[in-house]
DNA sequence: GTCGATTACGTATTACGTAACAATT
DNA sequence: AATTGTTACGTAATACGTAATCGAC
């Protein structure tokens, strides 16, 4: 049996050309080195080294020991990441939305109903979601079109939607019954960046549309109040006990129906078994307000 | 890092199913496995086991971390087997041959040639010989045709006839000037087994002959002299310095042209630099009695 | 009571550091 | 003189064994 420790310092030597240095590495005296590589000399039965006067180098045995030991010190470290990573997902529930407002209203229920998980939340777009589905790093993805795939269970859990909130001077302002998305096409529109498929969305419907982008929300926060630049608002938003979300500015709906959506919370059947009280909760949900403190 | 020791206790309990019964298979005493595993989960940072009162099981951490652990030591194993092969390898000489004789001979002018080298020999058929040349198995091979392949060298290294010795009561043997193997067709004939290509030679020209095979020297001899047996005889021997080698027989040439071959020493071109004096000793060698002492 | 696991404590192994030395550049 | 590797010796870390304890079957 060969201990693991000889393979490093072997494997270090072998990078470092000299005992001393390789023993500087290591933290350990040269000595102590010299010892081991001996050692390894007599686990192995075979000899490592040609040793001259006031120099060692590694023989052909040695350089080919070196070589397994490095492959086996990276199955090693393998080994610690892949355990670690396997204790942590049985320790997380991580959550997937193509929006940030699921990942407003999910996460608290999660944590009630599965106190001693971690939840994550990302977003990301509907490929990512569910090809993280398929590969075990996802639990639960929010998509805003019913998924395709087999294999999969989903609920309804709410909708959202989409508003323009311009300022007074703007002509499109009076509107006040509704507005497209291609109208709106030449504007300058504040805007947050991590919103995940409305972002696609409004560039599909109005390409010519200028996009100012905050990647920070405090940022985006205080631009909002700073300008009267159009932004756009959601339902979620405006049921929040927030004293202004789009300050003077005016909420004009959008007419395009893609701007109303439903989000369906989905994961694979496998899971489901575990994830049956959640959707049950769940199911039906209207994306509403929290309820007020 | 993780230490080998713990990877191997680990694996020894997942054999075992207990603490006790793998502390006992590993020949240590149960608290000091006990401590061990506790040391695995620290090291690694995730706990492997399911610690009922009186039970101790792994979890899914345990299990798949079992596995690991029994790749890692296999490698290990794998590495200690293959660098002691190649330290053997480049301290041993590998002699392969067609047929016996070149292995009497070839043998020990290697030795005194390259006295800190182990010379093993053996005797397998061409395509083996060729194969083990090319996988560095063999270093050395004597075939007795020259061989097709590039990346070889060889030299003729001596020459052998085959003879038949036959009972006097035997009609055939009166033919002095010579018999063909075909003639006999029918035959029982006493034959000691490692005698390379000379046995399916005579069985491609003689699928009648009757052998009776004697996988060992010695009972081979004695069958030699307490019968009148036909056997075969080759130069080689009949010029050995001893008393008689076919007692009570009539040696009768074998006709058949491939009955009298010429032995060629081969090696591969890459290592001919180190073989150069062996070839030089040895072309143009007649296959003949070593010296009288 | 037996068997299996953990805890506590002492022991023995062994990997390491320091010091001294030898040899090369 | 500076650098590199080895030897000798003491020390410290640690893996192990023994004894005791707790629980379960």
């Amino acid at each position: 049996m060969i201990e693991t420790y000889l393979l490093e310092q072997l494997l270090a030597f072998s990078k470092a050309g000299t005992l001393s240095a390789a023993a500087e590495s290591l933290y350990i005296s040269q000595p102590a080195l010299s010892r081991s590589m001996k050692k390894l000399e007599d686990v192995l039965g075979v000899p490592l080294f040609v040793r001259q006067k006031n120099r060692i180098t590694l023989n052909e045995n040695g350089e080919e020991a070196a070589k397994y030991a490095e492959r086996i010190l990276t199955q090693e470290e393998e080994m610690i990441r892949q355990l670690r990573m396997l204790e942590k997902r049985n320790h997380t529930i991580a959550l997937g939305s193509c929006a940030p407002v699921p990942n407003y209203i999910l996460p608290p229920i999660l944590s009630r109903l599965y106190p001693e998980m971690t939840i994550s939340q990302s977003i990301s777009d509907e490929e990512k979601l569910v090809s993280g589905l398929k590969d075990g790093s996802l639990q639960l993805i929010v998509l805003h079109q019913k998924p395709v795939e087999d294999n999969v269970v989903y609920v309804p859990c709410g909708t959202e939607k989409l508003f323009i909130c311009l300022p007074p001077d703007n002509p499109l302002s009076k509107k006040t019954e509704g507005v497209y998305l291609s109208e709106l096409d030449g504007l300058n529109i504040l805007l947050y960046s991590q919103i995940g498929f409305w972002y696609d969305l409004c560039r599909e419907k109005s390409p010519g549309i200028r996009f100012l982008k905050q990647n920070d929300w405090e940022s985006f926060g205080q631009l909002v109040d700073a300008s009267t630049l159009p932004v756009f608002g959601s339902d979620y938003f405006f049921r929040l006990p927030m004293p202004e979300n789009a300050p003077k500015r005016v909420v004009i709906p959008l007419l395009d129906e893609e701007t109303f959506v439903t989000y369906y919370l989905t994961c694979l059947q496998s899971s489901y078994a575990r994830f049956k009280p959640f959707f049950r909760e769940v199911e039906g949900l209207s994306v509403d307000a929290p309820p007020l403190p």
